[in-house]
RNA sequence: GCGGGUGUAGUUCAGUGGUAGAACGCAUGCUUCCCAAGCCUGAUGUCUGGGGUUCGAAUCCCCACACCCGCUCCA
């Protein structure tokens, strides 16, 4: 049994403290997009942060990470969202997600337009689609998973692009570039953050499964005599980055997939999945996957798009044996000038979703749980868990009352912390009240100024979590909440 | 794409043809020395949108849209 009624909770609490809005609310909405309000868009940025602080900007690579083969090197890339229209040929997207297909109103059942005269109907005994008499077919419907546009004021076919349904292949028709430009050798890592866009046909689970998403992707490129050690290395680093981040373990689960399900270009590919509200008890949403690439994508940009053969793959032909959708002809192989070798990298990719995080992130931290009120009586509260470095604000300050000049420390506090976090200030209502007001928003600490602040400029720091109080000078806050927010 | 449900204040909801409501939240001021306190004052509604019926529609009818649930799909 899914958990509707936390799910409802927390989407009413998104609301209310202003995580995540409906696109467009104002007029009614538009299915499959969302906004994030004032303290999702931190929460969001916090887990981008923390994603290319910890694969890129922080990456050592003069030591061999644990369960790696080697050291490696790791470079950032941020590729435009619309592309020349030939790579989504190429990749394979253009055929598959761009089909004329034919509905069966009566069983329900979709066919390709060019599958009908080879295609089964579902009801027995075996018959083609149409051919039963209860067969009612639509016409054939052109469904387009890639958004379309058009560059330039004319609208024709010629001008006709897409929005990019990932962000993978801009890292790949960058390869070159990158490798003449930035003297990386393998194995070398390309990462990226960014927008993709795809016209899902259900939009599902809040923005589970939403039309405008942002991916967190890496390009691994490697010797492909490497390449399954690596593969076991990112999917295992991928996983454990969840965890260090608050992901119970419980319900973080890496699933191997079998044969039938890999993607056409995969020889390998992980999940990292996450047990969201949701769903059916036992079930997982994806949040990550690691896939192992081989040379299927550099080399389809190289000779053009690629179809299995046998066991390996081949250029699709059309009719008159020329490529289907020729590739950009470019080398693309690396050569390695220890082993004076020419050849094509392996890639592996851990492609991570920043809405889906930020969404398991805001599950995982919803809690309910006691404190006490004024009287000492426990009292329902309502609290977001987040990890530190997740926080959408860091601490807040609070003057225990409006009176004897606390106001005044609490903004010097303030000001003070501002320069490195995103702290909040509030002197409005009971101290309870404003504690709760952060319990909610997921502040990890608040500081207190009260008349012992007076006497020997110490404040008390509240725990979110324990709601235990500790004494610290006032000049030992920052290095204080240096340590408590940034030790991971 | 199919089927079911829902849509009223920021949130949760009441309101069944006759003046738009409650609680909480928010804002304001007083009080308050540590966990949603008390009191003051106040703001906030395209009743999802569009059509129709009616003297009159949040309420009845039709059409759309959005969200939730169950299938389907998830490249």
């Amino acid at each position: 049994m899914a958990d509707n009624d936390l799910m409802s909770k927390l989407m009413s609490l998104c609301k209310r403290r202003g995580f995540i809005f409906q696109s467009s609310e104002i007029y009614g909405g538009i299915g499959g997009f969302w906004d994030y309000g004032p303290l999702g868009v931190e929460l969001k940025r916090n887990l981008k942060d923390a994603w290319w602080r910890d694969m890129v900007s922080g990456h050592d690579d003069t030591t061999t990470p644990q369960g790696a083969p080697s050291t490696y090197e790791m470079v950032g890339l941020d590729c435009s969202i619309i592309m020349h229209p030939q790579v989504w040929k190429v990749s394979g997207h253009y055929d598959l997600f761009h089909d004329m297909l034919v509905d069966c109103r009566t069983c329900k059942a979709r066919f390709r337009a060019d599958h009908l005269k080879s295609g089964e109907c579902p009801k027995k005994p075996s018959k083609r689609p149409g051919e039963h008499t209860e067969c009612d077919l639509t016409d054939p419907r052109e469904f387009n998973l890639m958004f379309k546009t058009h560059v330039g004021a004319l609208f024709d076919l010629a001008s006709e692009a897409f929005l990019r349904p990932e962000t993978a292949q801009g890292i790949f028709v960058n390869f070159k570039n990158v490798l003449d430009t930035s003297r990386v050798k393998l194995p070398f890592g390309i990462a990226q953050i960014g927008k993709s866009f795809r016209n899902e046909i259900t939009p599902r689970y809040y923005t589970f499964r939403s039309r405008e998403f942002e991916q967190m992707e890496i390009e691994f490129f490697c010797r492909p005599d490497e390449s399954r050690h690596w593969y076991t290395y990112w999917r295992d680093r991928r996983f454990a980055w969840y965890t260090s981040l608050g992901l119970k373990s419980e319900k973080l689960r890496l699933r191997d997939h079998d044969a039938a399900e890999l993607s056409h270009y995969s020889c390998g590919t992980a999940d990292v999945e996450y047990a969201f509200p949701f769903l059916q008890e036992g079930d997982f949403g994806e949040l990550e996957g690691v896939a192992h690439r081989g040379d299927f994508d550099l080399r389809s940009h190289m000779e053009g798009k690629l179809v299995r053969s046998g066991d390996g793959f081949a250029v699709e032909l059309d009719a008159e044996g020329k490529p289907r959708h020729p590739g950009s002809g470019k080398d693309l192989r690396y050569f390695d000038d220890q082993t004076r070798e020419r050849f094509v990298p392996h890639v592996i990719e851990p492609s991570a979703g920043a809405d889906r995080g930020t969404l398991a992130f805001l599950c995982e931290a919803y809690t309910e749980d006691q404190a006490p009120d004024e009287k000492g009586q426990p009292q329902e509260r309502v609290v977001m868990k987040f990890h530190p470095r997740l926080a959408p604000i860091k601490a807040a300050v609070f003057p225990l009352v409006k009176r004897d000049g606390m106001p005044d420390i609490g903004q010097d506090i303030y000001r003070e912390l501002k320069r490195r976090w995103n702290v909040a200030y509030d002197e409005g209502g009971s101290i309870g009240r404003r504690y709760r007001r952060q319990d909610e928003s997921g502040t990890p600490f608040c500081i207190t100024v009260d008349s012992q602040t007076l006497a020997d400029q110490t404040v008390t720091v509240r725990d979110r979590d324990t709601l235990e109080q500790v004494r610290v000078a006032m000049k030992e806050l920052s290095s204080f909440l240096s340590e408590k927010l940034e030790t991971p």
